[in-house]
RNA sequence: GGCGGGAUGUCCGAGUGGUUAAAGGAGACGGGCUGUAAACCCGUUGGCUCUGCCUACGCAGGUUCGAAUCCUGCUCCCGCCA
């Protein structure tokens, strides 16, 4: 059998943080001994349903926890969603309904399977609203273990503190519900993007008031987004679901800005290229593995040649979504028929078509002719910039 | 409880009676260049039946020839002092 220590080394390899320094490796030499799985946790937010490569990142290391036969318990916070998290700005920042939680935790689920091992010896789901809807008495508990300067340590506290921008109770609130998740299910682990470092970390101390052992912390580096500036996020628009076609992962993949790629070569764990591989062709590796990661090689293989047709030779690509419009007359009004398409205004269209972005069949629409035959359009591949496409039907 | 500040377009943020659909920035989008990278350049960025019309600066009224800008009331938010 491997040893504690080189189990542990290897889980650390990846990781921003073990803490603190050297407990993972007491926690395995502890579950060796005593012959008993460890506790492996993740909380989940699920007021968003679609897994992206972001969350892969700690989702892989849970895998990796798995494999060694630890439990990995993910948490579905769906008392904190109901709540609603009042982070920022004071923004009414939607209350999701418990149908949407509920909802969106099972499409989590689902998309987390594809990388987690779902044999419930491994594995385990839990909802918050299980032990946090608490009477007020333990409220009380579990917040007089904390004191206010400690909260005020995390960084985006002591800084709006310090500008006096608004901090919510209930914000202040959270580190310790989320803690008290700990304490709740016997967190062994928790594994998190390092940004929830001071979560995780206060979670040891809740722990220690409730005379439980106190959890190790893993914490992942967070991937940039395909801007390769922010975390990625579905809100910023900068993600790749796991969920998405081959086509679009490849695409989206190749508009990741160069100075990223080692950080998603590393942290996405594939391999690098040999040195001296051009960026482009790097890209493009990176790229054919995370489709292939997601789908399969010949997926990939797929992805890399539409692309290559589509944007190093501009042409129309094979597979392009119809849309069915109905022509009354012998001409039809271009705008309006490309909001309908594409989902933009009128306005907007118009714009488009006067800044020559539309382009029919391969050539632009003349900016003075928005009502176009009908019959010119049927059949036609009508497109907006450079990956916009829709084939045009009429329908009488 | 007292005092003060604020609510502007996707976001940030100017604007305090009239060329204001609203400076500037960010983001986004379109075009150029290109490796759908970066950098850079140009343009657009409320809606529409588009040389005009409608809607818009927290909400509701009012003053005015004319208001995001002034007045009144309301709602919400924030800071400071106690």
């Amino acid at each position: 059998m491997e040893s504690a220590a080189s189990k542990s080394t290897l889980l650390v390899r990846n990781a921003a943080e073990d803490l603190p320094a050297g407990a993972l490796l007491a926690k395995l030499e502890l579950a060796q001994k005593e012959g008993r799985q460890l506790r492996i946790k993740l909380g989940l937010d699920p007021t968003a349903p679609d897994i992206h490569l972001g969350h892969t990142v700690v989702l892989t290391k849970l895998r990796e926890f798995q494999d060694q036969g630890h439990r990995v318990v993910l948490i579905v916070g769906d008392y904190t969603a109901r709540v609603g998290d009042p982070s920022g700005r004071s923004e009414t920042r939607p209350v999701l309904s418990l149908e949407e939680i509920i909802t969106n935790a099972k499409s989590y689920e689902a998309q987390a399977g594809r990388i987690l091992d779902q044999d419930p010896e491994r594995y385990e789901l839990r909802f918050n609203s299980e032990w946090l809807d608490m009477p007020m008495a333990d409220l009380l508990a579990l917040v007089r273990t904390t004191t206010v300067a400690q909260l005020l340590e995390r960084e985006d506290f002591s800084k709006r503190y310090k500008a006096g921008s608004p901090i919510s109770v209930l914000e202040l609130l959270y580190p310790l519900m989320q803690g008290y998740d700990s304490v709740a299910i016997a967190s062994d682990v928790e594994v998190g993007g390092t940004d929830q470092t001071f979560n995780i970390l206060l979670g040891r101390d809740i722990q220690r008031h409730y005379g439980v052992p106190e959890q190790s912390v893993i914490t992942m580096p967070i991937l940039p987004g395909i801007d390769g500036v922010d975390k990625m996020s579905k809100t910023k628009g900068n993600e790749i679901a796991i969920e998405a076609g081959a086509d679009e992962m490849f695409g989206r993949t190749m508009r990741l800005p160069d100075a990223a790629m080692d950080t998603w070569f590393q942290l996405l764990a594939i391999p690098s290229p040999a040195a001296g591989t051009g960026p482009r062709d790097a890209k493009v590796a990176l790229a054919k593995a995370i489709v292939e990661r997601f789908h399969d090689s010949a997926a990939a293989d797929a992805a890399e040649a539409q692309f290559v047709s589509q944007f190093v030779e501009h042409e129309v690509p094979d597979e392009v979504e119809d849309f069915s419009f109905k022509a009354d007359g012998a001409s039809v009004h271009l705008p309006l028929v490309l909001a309908d398409a594409f989902g933009v205004s009128r306005s907007e269209a118009r714009r488009l078509v006067e800044q020559g972005g539309v382009k029919v069949d391969g050539s632009a629409v003349d900016v003075d002719k928005l009502d176009v035959d009908a019959e010119l359009l049927s059949g036609a591949v009508v497109q907006i910039g450079r990956r916009r496409f829709k084939r045009f039907q009429i329908v009488r």
